[in-house]
DNA sequence: CCGCTGTCTGCAATCCGATTACGACTGTTC
DNA sequence: GAACAGTCGTAATCGGATTGCAGACAGCGG
């Protein structure tokens, strides 16, 4: 991770833009969120940051907020448990490619986004004939089959 | 809806052949399950049974039991609810065709099988290559949009 | 048709993540 | 640095999912 100090500044500044006021447990779970290597769910960004005595009522609410402010996105993936995913980034947004979910372990990965084509025909929502969709595909993962 | 006699029969047979003991309630939820047009969630089932005047328990268990026995399969579409779909038919299989969710009034809706192509490429998870995957399309409905 | 045994049901309690009311506290603004 | 609005911690609440328990049936042998 880099300098610390230098990148609260930086993680601040993402939330004023966003339109959030900058604190310190908000900057800390966006954080926690640009560091995650996929979804995490509420208990799992607790856990994260359990060094430093956050409530999990103060980190959820700082996850929806950021949702909120478009800073994170939030999903489910069949275990009726919300994760959240940092957005912005190209390789995280939802709705530019399909996330696989494996019914056994949980794992949620990425597919490429031309792994799936979308054929909206008449009759069909008109969102999915604007690809303004999210795409999820469960099966077992390659270590779970 | 055919004779109702005659039909409890055919349910009692399916729910004999599935291992379960044929029970009033667990026939009824099963053709509440065969004459929904899509996944029931636990309370949809519970109210369109409440005539009956079945416990929510009962109907609960019901569901659990018609799913270990494989008479019927369980997802969830993102609003923490599960939900409760025929299996066996083809035009219930949750992994013949995708299943639109509308991610505002919570509505899920059957896809043609052929809305969505798969593109399974290397590296991609073998169950995919095999379309052994149930898809959900996630996006709003047109009444929503 | 009768009674037995293992299930199933109804009722009500419990569990657990999500969500929120409320009073104390802090980031921002002027 | 004082006022104000947004935040935080605490603890409660909500709602669907799940389960323990005692009485009520289904399935089976007689």
């Amino acid at each position: 991770m880099a300098n610390l100090g230098e990148r609260k500044e930086e993680l601040k500044r993402a939330l004023r833009e966003g339109g959030l006021r900058a604190t310190t447990s908000r900057a800390l779970v966006l954080a926690c969120l640009q560091d995650a290597e996929g979804p995490l769910a509420h208990g799992d960004v607790c856990e994260r940051l359990e060094s430093h005595g956050y409530d999990r009522a103060t980190i959820y609410r700082n996850l929806v907020d950021l949702t909120n402010a478009g800073l994170a996105h939030r999903s489910d993936f069949g275990d009726h448990l919300w994760r959240f995913e940092i957005a912005g980034s190209e390789a995280h947004d939802p709705t530019a490619h399909p996330h696989f979910v494996c019914q056994e372990c949980g794992d949620v990965s990425c597919l490429p986004d031309d792994a799936i084509a979308v054929k909206a025909k008449r009759g069909a929502p008109k969102s999915l004939a604007q690809k303004k969709v999210e795409i999820q595909v469960r099966g077992l993962c390659n270590a779970c089959d």
